[in-house]
DNA sequence: TCAAAAGTGTTATCCTTACACCCATGT
DNA sequence: ACATGGGTGTAAGGATAACACTTTTGA
């Protein structure tokens, strides 16, 4: 844990001139009745929440083991399924740090954890990922915070050079959608690309881009991430939004055994969005993605459910098989 | 041009325990009336066939400006259409550049262009990709070296310990697929990894992984390419097939004005499979991705063909539409 | 006239979606 | 009894995939 701290805070270790500083960070995911849950780090309380990371070392064998070494270090979880996201690297995010140590690149991956309980490490706790993107949840009605946001970029429209005008429009449209429109769940990272560039999220100030709305206008109702995690973290909640519905990956958040109900919460939590039941219930069934267990509870209040598992031989079955989203149940917003 | 050749033959530039040397290859893909084509340099008769790469450099604003840098300075073209593709660090990948330099981080990046005409540069060259992957194109029957893949893959199945076996045909199965199923295109890297941890690809041997085949057993039939090329390449393959079918990328490699046949021949190209024509044509005009030019050209042989034009709009209205490759023209194979 | 490519019509099938409704349990 | 969640039936609509067939050119 010690490591990680000196090695940041030493970066003349690093020299020469092709000297590349590589962080490894991780979006770590499990789904509690809460809602999907990310693990994240605060060491003291003046440091900056961040998502579990450290930097490459030359005895990691491979990326990826490097990864869970740190990870096992910083948080003691033992990561099972885990795919790499996308390397970051832009010199002009990270501003103040690539002044001190020159560039830093940091190589983000996503993993998915069945058990969200608490482990050794004092500074790791779980948070719902709304916290830090609560206009991505769509599960009960519009986001409290949508009106003020669309305001925003109302007003940055407005003030757009007419040749701009239009392409501005176009990309409100495209990410957040227009009143008639379905919610796009998986443009998260363009979302937050939109915010950050508007200069509504208060690390577009700290990185000392120019923006087009002042630092007060920034969105507080968010929290903050160290460096660029909440990029990272937008670029991990995107890929499983995507991943979800063409290959079985919710599975690796879910217990051994579980009804429908609660396979289809998870579902909708990680997407954001409420699912209509009865569909959901004969995708899933037919699909074969899972099979009857022969036990039923009836800890769920109402009828006793039936309890399922996951068909692992899908894997090889039907690799490509996913839960698929657009049975959307009726919803009772603000808009349309 | 020399500044990547010497900063490769002098890595003793990288000191200290942290510094890792971080690569940018590109896979740059265009379309010709001989199939999909990628670049591919080759300094000298003595070195290898590699992808235009070069090191990140400090200058470098954003990782895609310095592969944009390097693949211009390298090469003359002006990129395009740019993804990044994956970060490559495997300590066992690389052993004689890792004995020699320490940890080799390679990130690799997917370039789309219009034009296959040669450019300044000598050393650039246009290949098909299937001189790399020629297992790879299904377009007008089983590929030639098809046979004895399977008899090798056999071969290692035959071998296995007894609790192996059932999982090595799995995976024969899954990438390769059996003799009634359907080829399923996009799981190049799966096929590639495949044969290289078997040992039938050269650059298995020359790594230094311990192989199960023989090093006089890999695959001659297929060229090989620098450092672990072979397997960006791969990577870029699979990406940009899985692409076409849900975004419209394929444009990118499209002339101005096209018919309906050279975008069928391109994306056939591509997937290494052959459609079905006259659903091919419904499904891309219903999907609104085209409109017609007015023109038409008689110089494709046969009855006139009216010459279309991408729908840019299509990039706002629906982002999300691709072109979907089921409908299958039927072959006469050795195979079912 | 024939080959080659362009292009149209039609149908069976499957999947998605929406709507309506019944079932079993605890309080 | 009624609320809560579990669970089934079915029919409309759309997309896919397969088949058969016509049209227009150049050699």
């Amino acid at each position: 844990m010690s490591r990680s701290e000196s090695s940041r805070a030493q970066p003349s270790q690093l020299v020469g001139q092709d000297a590349v500083a590589v962080e490894l960070s991780a979006v770590i995911v499990s789904a509690s009745p809460d809602g999907p849950m990310v693990l994240v780090r605060q060491p003291d309380a003046q440091s900056p929440a961040a998502l579990p990371f450290g930097p490459l070392e030359p005895f990691h064998r491979t990326i990826e083991e490097g990864l869970r070494a740190w990870v096992e270090e910083l948080t003691g979880y033992d990561l099972g399924y885990v795919e790499q996201l996308y390397t970051f690297g832009d010199a002009n995010r990270h501003a103040s740090a690539r002044a001190r140590a020159g560039r830093v690149l940091s190589i983000g991956y996503l993993a998915l954890i069945h058990e969200a309980r608490p482990r050794r490490s004092q500074n790791s706790n779980w948070h719902s990922w709304y916290r830090f993107f609560p206009w991505e949840d769509w599960r009960n009605a519009e986001p409290a915070i949508m009106p003020s946001i669309r305001e925003s970029i109302d007003g940055w429209i407005a003030e757009a050079p007419r040749d701009e005008r239009k392409s501005r429009e176009e990309r409100m449209r495209l990410t957040f959608g227009l009143p008639d429109e379905r919610w796009n769940e998986e443009l998260v990272l363009e979302r937050y690309e939109l915010l950050y560039e508007i200069g509504l999220v208060p690390e577009a100030h700290r990185d000392g881009a120019s923006c087009w709305a002042p630092r007060e206008a920034a969105i507080m109702a968010a929290d903050s991430l160290h460096a660029d995690h909440r990029r990272i973290l937008a670029t991990g909640i995107s890929r499983l939004r995507g991943k979800i519905k063409y290959r079985p990956v919710v599975f690796e958040l879910m217990p051994p055994r579980f009804t429908f109900l609660q396979l289809q919460r998870t579902v909708e939590a990680l997407a954001g969005v409420e699912l209509h039941k009865p569909n959901f219930r004969r995708l899933v069934e037919h699909q074969g993605l899972v099979e009857e267990t022969g036990a039923v509870t009836s800890k769920t209040g109402g009828r006793p459910a039936r309890l399922l598992r996951f068909r692992r031989e899908i894997l090889v079955e039907r690799p490509a098989s996913g839960i698929g989203l657009p049975p959307l149940r009726q919803r009772s917003t603000s808009r349309r």
